[in-house]
DNA sequence: TGTACATCAGTGAACGCGCGTTCACTGATGTAC
DNA sequence: TGTACATCAGTGAACGCGCGTTCACTGATGTAC
């Protein structure tokens, strides 16, 4: 069900030395999102940022957009593979829901601000091409069933009528939230109160008090 | 503080006439952004759905980007106004929390229902365009104040440490969470499991749990 | 080990499409006397 | 009341800029014998 192309969006490479240039690509093209966005970012822009040129660029992707898709079947590869590493049951043996969520959305934090921009543009093309939304939502779904089936185990702990839909939509709006985080400036703060260092705090008291999980001694 | 700039961005219109055409103008564009992104309906698309011309444009706008903030300036004027009468302090004499929260998200719902297009092309905007930030910061924090100040009257309803803060961020969260589903499509909802029908109370029991609310006999 | 050839990778100037913007002109409205 | 003139509003074909894309060419890597 997760979609499992690997990267059939770009052309493979049959030296070691195209594998690099498309690294240098994909790192170049990342790097200028934290400024701008997509379509303000030249092919000219982000070859010459990577060292390459213009004609190297479209011997590796078809078109511009390959290159959004490209970063975007990165981003959730890694993300996978860090969700299946993250949360796995074992991995949590005799942890309490605080301490689970409290985790996990600090996390998350970290990465909304690590990989600012590149999220602002995968978001904001998702909102407008139907092409970007299924990765996407297989990456949030995946997530999502991962922190539930960890978060059900102990559901004895959860206080809300559906705790298998609570689940969901709380890790949902925690999502939403960073989001929004993430797409606004400083500027907003005034109206969200909360700065980025008491973020992950908040936002987890957010997620439990909607869950119904009592806060733990753990915490 | 609030901006109050009266559509300095729209030459005024002498005669009856082209106010109409100004009109027709911004009701062809918003109606259009239900389908599409800003960039992706063209000025001459605008003109011709308004029963206009691009000339006529060009005498109203200085650019194509004006029209979106006239569009903004509009959509906050009348946010503005709504605020100041929905929660006007007299219209909630003797109400609880619930009944407010409640009221305020279904409401809250609804326009990002019914103004889909229009709202999700100034999200867009504004995560990239400093010059549309201001204008809706000011929005969402004058409604913020309106409905903190309405909560705080009843601060002994509200079991968070901080009733201030946690309104403000409680609003700012059911603002992000309506801003997804606004950008998102159905695909999200797999991931969401919350359906547009069922969203207005879940978010309100989110809000009202993080606030330390006790669900009243009123809901 | 060395030479010839084939294939792959890289280059960047030139092209061309799309769309915002302009502008010379027509038509409509209002005002002076 | 009627005519002349000034100003405002509207029109859409033509322009031109920006940027994605192409392509003819050079250089590098690998392979055959």
């Amino acid at each position: 069900m997760p979609a499992q192309t690997p990267l059939r969006w770009i052309r493979p490479p049959r030296q070691a030395r195209s594998q690099e240039t498309l690294d240098r690509l994909l790192d170049a093209a990342e790097a200028l999102l934290e400024e701008k966005g997509f379509d303000d970012v030249g092919v000219a822009e982000i070859a010459q940022r990577a060292g390459s040129s213009v004609g190297s660029f479209y011997a590796r992707f078809p078109d511009k957009a390959a290159l959004l898709h490209a970063l975007q079947e990165r981003f959730a590869d890694e993300g996978t593979a860090t969700a299946d590493d993250a949360l796995d049951p074992a991995r949590w043996q005799g942890a309490q829901i605080p301490e689970i969520v409290s985790a996990v959305v600090a996390f998350l934090v970290g990465i909304h601000r690590d990989r600012r921009g590149l999220l602002r543009a995968l978001w904001l093309a998702q909102a407008l091409r139907p092409e970007f939304r299924a990765r996407a939502t297989a990456l949030s779904l995946h997530v999502s069933r991962r922190l539930g089936a960890l978060l059900l185990e102990r559901r004895a702990e959860i206080a809300h009528p559906d705790p298998a839909r609570a689940v969901a939509f709380g890790f949902w709006q925690v999502l939403a939230s960073l989001r929004c985080a993430v797409l606004e400036p400083e500027e907003a703060l005034a109206v969200r109160r909360v700065s980025e260092r008491a973020l992950p705090a908040e936002l987890a008291r957010a997620c439990l008090a909607y869950l119904g999980v009592r806060p733990s001694n753990a915490d």
